[in-house]
DNA sequence: TTAAACTTTCAGAAAATACTGAAACTTCAG
DNA sequence: CTGAAGTTTCAGTATTTTCTGAAAGTTTAA
């Protein structure tokens, strides 16, 4: 490993429990991303000192974030791994398992409580607060959820012609009131 | 505190360290949001069962997120807290403070690492890969702080129209391919 | 000043999380 | 079958994170 490489593995394990998973799951998936060719288990362990047990815990971490691919090679009984899909694939997984953990149990647990009748004073208020972020999660999600399905080209054209999500907003107004 | 209330603080506190700070910290915003009235560190000590010190902890946390206020009350020493702003404001917050944490400074070092040339084909691809990253991060945050500068009503307005981004976007193309 | 009423800090204890390595398991060629 | 080549599991250990409570610090009223 180069000692740019390096400083990227490195930094991905660092911001891994940022992401969502741990240090050397981190390191697992910088690595693979900025390596050409598929790795084996022990290959990894190698390359980022660790032992053979916790690349198998790891792997079985990123496939659950559905973020590696396994391969095979003829002749060859090990598994080899790389990242599963483009750039954009993976920041989109990571996207929808991030809001499956961080947000769907919440909006789950906000629609519970907001079926029963507030008892008193206190409860109304906060049934109305729980009203107003059920309401917010349900909105970001939503809007979260159509930026997933565009790819990233349109995205970026539409930037460089300068149009921010407001005005590209403001115009649908217009277009509306006219048409 | 009643039921309803104790099971939306204490899911606070499970999902804490999913949302960026751990368990107690995300219980004492959970109790500061749906309590109408300010409160005091020792209030939130007693709700919450843990101690004086780790209110102050938790506090001063709050505050690196911009999430908490200060108050006080005539003839009384003691600070009261309560969550700052509206339920938007404080989303874009933790969007704003989870970026700074969690995408910065990545981009940082994805700049630094494409300053200097490859040395070889493996740092050749590696830096292919850190270029598409970086780009995409750089859309992605872009984008992000656009829908921030919105409110969420314009947001549930379109929703409701039926206007989703896509739709609107390709509104935008077939306009300014007509203009 | 003083001291009461409050807040912050931080060393050490407790709890949670991650890692290792050996044993168990699986697969497959011969 | 058998055993070699691989993967997974998990009990115990190491590391990291969080929490407590006592001591130090701050503010203010008299």
């Amino acid at each position: 490993m180069t000692a740019k490489i390096e400083s990227f593995v490195m930094h991905c394990g660092e911001m891994g429990s940022r992401w969502g998973f741990n240090r050397t799951v981190g390191q697992m998936y910088g690595l693979l991303i900025i390596h050409e060719e598929a790795l084996s288990a022990v290959q990894i362990s190698e390359a980022l000192n660790i032992s053979r047990g916790n690349v198998s815990m790891g792997i079985k971490e990123l496939q659950s974030w559905r973020l590696v691919q396994v391969h095979h090679k003829p002749k060859d009984r090990k598994e080899y791994y790389s990242p599963a899909g483009s750039i954009w694939e993976m920041a989109t997984r990571v996207f929808e398992e991030r809001r499956k953990r961080e947000v769907d149990p919440t909006l789950s647990l906000l629609r519970d409580n907001l079926l029963d009748e507030p008892g008193n004073q206190q409860e109304q208020y906060a049934q109305d607060k729980m009203h107003e972020i059920h309401d917010l999660l349900e909105t970001i999600t939503h809007w979260a959820g159509e930026l997933q399905t565009m790819n990233p080209d349109k995205l970026n054209t539409l930037m460089k012609l300068g149009a921010g999500v407001s005005k590209v907003i403001d115009m649908k107004d217009k277009f509306m009131k006219n048409g």
